[in-house]
RNA sequence: GGGCACUUAGCUCAGCGGUAGAGCGCCUCGUUUACACCGAGGAUGCCGGCGGUUCGAAUCCGUCAGUGCCCA
């Protein structure tokens, strides 16, 4: 017997092991059957799960569970990426704790560390995802940093040197103090801040007393100036055009230049150049051919290097004594010591408050210094080529479509991808360098030591580069290098390309962009056929959730709370392509009822003695109620496969939802009741036949979504051996002998209750009377009808008897309803109000008669009738007649308790 | 400043040319032997505003307003 409630938490990890135990979740390279893949998209090695989380497994685990009970080999590959700079974070912090310095104990000994870090905590996410329930073939879980996918990224990180992709420059990149590393431009997140416009005064060259007024929000960085920028139009500077102004501090000489760059509108008008420390300035000074000091270190501090060279006296201006008193100091200590001697100088004319956009390193939290550094680079344009035009042409489909647009603004503007990182956790670089500086990328050290000698004889040393791979290089080729790739294997075989890749709209140009790029580069082939694009979960306000603003909530909390299957349902009915979900405990606790539900009529099923019968054969059955529940079973089935086809997951839950709660409990179950109550007989037996192979149809079109209670109820059932509904087939519509008949009967019986339930209600007729059903003008069909479901209207329209109104009977005090082209007359002499029957009566008549007068109105214009499509005129004429009809019918009612 | 999305019942959202929907909430009733995480019934909408296309617009187009996001 199944508990009276259900109890998630009494199962949901045993079915769990089961599965997994028995190798459920495995692909089989060798199976015949058709490949299904989706690649995890890695979640960081340090991550534990959120909510955003459960969302995109949810989803990918659904459709990976559906796709494997259609009889696909299914590979959902696991995986984490090896996250370079929370990693290290990560690291570092702990051994603080312990006072260890990194860079005391040097990179092998801090590297050694992290990999016993990994051993014991890296697996958090993981062990979460399967609380989850997510179907993840376990023994195939890769790392970014495992020795073949290192391999693979040795592999590309050659071939696109010797392709000419890979190269070394020198640029401006953001510039991460606190971790003294490059990142990338989508790990810098601009924050508004309020600061300060400084309006400064720039002496004039040979123009005592004439200064020229730059305004920025930087001064420290003042000491890298190497020009002053006016837009070529604006009349107020044309005659400095050409002339040079003397740099406060410094005392250097720089030219005023023109440049559109300068917007009269904004500031002074004239604007400040330090190529080396802006990326707007950095442009306009290779436009002008400028110098391009640096003059903060990889900490933010002044450094005077080189400027040193170029420091002067000049009074009441520059004092080199000043300048070198900044030097090693912060770049936040320098601005203010800067503005106060400029200050002192009076070569301040004015300080406005001011809001601007500062960038900041996402993890480090700190202000992004650009800085002009010696990195990497990737030629992304070059790259991005081919995944715009697979895009283009539609090999890689997004889902929603519009995404797209987003996808090709990002590809079509993309700038060389910085790949260096100046961290000690990830994939070094393979390049060496020789004393002269020369560079050799190789596979192996050995293989640079060949073609060191080669190029420059014997008895060189070569060093290796110091830096490591951006995580999102490794990352990138996650769709093949985790089959075996640069190594020609079976798994590379079968599962490349994958089918679809999940994820949010935040992570297009993280995975989805880079993943393609690799993937078509190496593989010739498009890494995925689709990509769904879900939304990001937000808290009920909409509100995006951080930790800051204490408003996450946490998956497993959730879990523990109502069940895995309460979780996944309620995100699948709430993902909607592409939007945004909403969503707080409470949503999840509503959702929950559901599962209760299917619970309870599967109870109801036990008590009745429903069990599985692998012998019933649907087409034989004859009941209506029997086959109108496996007409509306086949219906769901096509509804819920159509929309995970098309990736709605709202739709496949509410579509199960609407057919387990509507029609199997609140119809066929009820209706079922005086059935399964009666003796026993061919009826009986068809209908206990129906309900088996209807509850059996319900736990396979769910399992995808709430697999520990179906699994559970399969189980208990013995619909099939322990842990076997994960590889039971998807439902197929089965045969049903003249579905639209028994439709028809039910939609009546429906039809019928309700309106005799709705009468009884609206004039509070007390569940405890019950009233002879009197019908009017009844066909034969409608006679029989009432005869053969005579116990289920007694029951659920609290009926003492279904008959024909004897042509000389003339109750008193009915209450009238019209059911198709009968009137039903409700005898309730004592208990009703004339007047207010008649007031109801009225009010559906005026609502038929607005209808039709809406559908003939529509009718009656000759343009209707000629222009628009033929059924759609039938359909309404149709319509019309219905309510003509009805309304005579009321009208009729009407009049008979009306003197 | 450029771009995208959104605006439908109290709330959260489907629907995207032909009868305005769901879930939750709300109101009334309920000791019918699965379920009160339930059952029965009910109320609630100028489908953001204004134009246009069309026989017909919540749905297509334009425009305005508001909201959110992305990129500068």
């Amino acid at each position: 017997m199944l508990d009276k409630t259900l109890s998630p938490a009494s199962f949901e990890q045993r079915l769990y092991e089961g599965w997994e135990a028995s190798g459920a979740f495995g692909a089989d390279p060798s199976s015949t059957a058709a490949p299904f893949t989706i690649m995890i998209p890695p979640p960081n090695v340090t991550g534990s799960l959120h909510i955003g989380h459960a969302l995109t497994f949810t989803i990918q685990d659904t459709l990976v569970r559906w796709r494997r009970m259609q009889g696909r080999d299914a590979l959902w590959q696991p995986g984490t990426d090896h996250a370079g700079i929370a990693t290290q974070m990560v690291v570092e912090r702990l051994l603080g704790t312990q006072g260890v310095a990194r860079r005391d104990i040097g990179r092998e000994k801090f590297l050694e560390h992290i990999w016993e870090w990994k051993a014991q905590s890296g697996g958090t996410i993981t062990r979460q995802l399967r609380r989850l329930g997510a179907s993840l073939d376990w023994p195939r879980e890769r790392f970014t940093m495992d020795a073949g996918l290192s391999e693979a990224v040795r592999e590309v990180f050659v071939t696109l040197h010797q392709q000419g992709l890979i190269y070394r420059d020198r640029r401006l990149v953001n510039w991460d103090p606190k971790f003294q590393t490059a990142i990338s431009d989508l790990e810098v997140e601009s924050r508004e801040m309020k600061g300060s416009l400084w309006h400064l005064r720039y002496p004039v060259e040979g123009q005592p007393g004439r200064y020229l007024v730059v305004a920025t929000t930087r001064p420290e960085t003042l000491l890298g100036d190497t020009a002053v920028a006016v837009h070529p139009e604006d009349e107020r500077f044309r005659d400095l055009i050409g002339a040079s102004v003397i740099l406060p501090l410094v005392g250097r000489r720089i030219p005023v230049v023109a440049d559109e760059y300068s917007d009269p509108e904004k500031g002074s008008g004239a604007v400040k150049i330090t190529p080396a420390h802006d990326f707007n300035d950095f442009e306009v000074g290779k436009r002008h051919g400028l110098a391009m000091p640096s003059v903060l270190d990889a900490v933010g501090a002044v450094c005077l290097d080189e400027i040193e060279g170029d420091l002067l006296a000049v009074p009441g201006v520059a004092d080199p004594d000043f300048v070198r008193g900044l030097a090693g100091q912060d770049r936040f200590a320098a601005r203010k010591a800067i503005v106060a001697e400029l200050e002192r100088l009076d070569l301040v004319e004015t300080i406005e408050a001011h809001q601007n956009a500062v960038p900041h390193g996402d993890r480090s939290g700190v202000p992004i210094e650009p800085r002009l550094t010696m990195q990497w680079y990737c030629d992304a344009a070059t790259l991005a080529k081919p995944a715009i035009e697979a895009v283009e042409s539609g090999r890689t489909e997004f889902v929603p479509k519009h995404f797209e647009n987003v996808f090709f603004s990002w590809m079509r503007d993309i700038q060389p991808w910085c790949v260096s990182r100046q961290l000690w956790w990830g994939h070094q670089i393979p390049a060496w360098y020789a004393p002269d500086g020369s560079v050799f990328v190789a596979r192996t050290e050995e293989e640079a030591y060949v073609q060191a000698r080669q190029a420059l004889g014997e008895g060189i040393t070569l060093t290796r580069d110091e830096d490591v791979l951006d995580t999102w290089f490794s990352s990138a080729l996650w769709p093949f290098s985790t089959l075996g790739w640069p190594q020609k294997t079976a798994e590379l075989a079968k599962y490349y390309p994958g089918d679809v890749l999940v994820t949010g709209w935040d992570i297009i140009f993280f995975w989805v962009a880079r993943m393609m790029m690799m993937g078509i580069h190496f593989m010739g082939e498009v890494p995925f056929r689709t990509v769904y694009i879900h939304g990001l979960v937000r808290d009920e306000k909409g509100q995006k959730m951080s930790k800051s603003k204490g408003n996450v909530i946490d998956p497993l909390e959730l879990v523990d709370s109502f069940g895995a299957d309460a979780l996944r349902f309620t995100i699948a009915s709430l993902a909607t392509p592409g939007r945004d979900v909403k969503l707080g405990r409470k949503r999840v606790e509503d959702f929950r009822s559901f599962g209760t539900k299917l619970w309870n009529a599967a109870r109801f099923c036990e008590m009745n003695g429903i069990a599985p019968d692998p012998g019933f054969d649907p087409s034989a059955v004859r009941a209506p109620l029997a086959r109108w529940i496996l007409d509306a079973a086949n219906q769901a089935i096509g509804e819920a496969t159509a929309a995970l086809d098309a990736y709605r997951m709202d739709d496949y839950a509410g579509c199960c939802y609407r057919f387990v709660w509507n029609s199997f409990c609140d119809g066929f179950l009820e209706f079922a009741k005086p059935a399964l109550n009666g003796p026993d007989g061919a009826e009986k037996a068809e209908i206990k036949g129906a309900a088996q192979h209807v509850l059996g149809t319900i736990l396979r079109l769910l399992h995808p979504v709430m697999p520990y209670l179906t699994e559970e109820l399969w189980d208990r059932f013995g619909y099939g051996a322990e842990f076997s509904l994960i590889h039971a087939a998807w439902p197929e519509p089965v045969p049903v002998s003249e579905a639209a008949a028994a439709r028809g009967e039910l939609d009546w019986l429906v039809g019928l209750v309700s309106a005799v339930r709705a009468v009884r209600a609206e004039m509070n007729v007390p569940p405890s009377v019950t009233v002879p059903l009197l019908v009017q003008d009844a066909s034969p069909e409608t006679l029989a009808r009432g005869g053969a479901w005579l116990d289920t209207i007694r029951r659920m329209a609290r009926a003492t008897e279904f008959r024909a109104l004897a042509t000389d009977e003339a109750p008193k005090g009915v209450a009238q309803l019209v059911v198709g082209e009968a009137t039903v007359l409700l005898p309730l002499a004592g208990a009703i109000d004339l007047e207010a029957e008649r007031a109801r009566l009225r009010r559906e008549l005026d609502k038929n008669e607005a209808e039709a007068a809406k559908v003939s109105a529509k009718l009656a214009n000759p343009d209707f009738v000629s222009r628009a499509k033929p059924e759609v005129v039938e359909e309404n004429r149709e319509r019309l007649a219905g309510f003509e009809a009805e309304a005579a019918r009321l009208q009729v009612a009407l009049d008979r308790i009306t003197d």
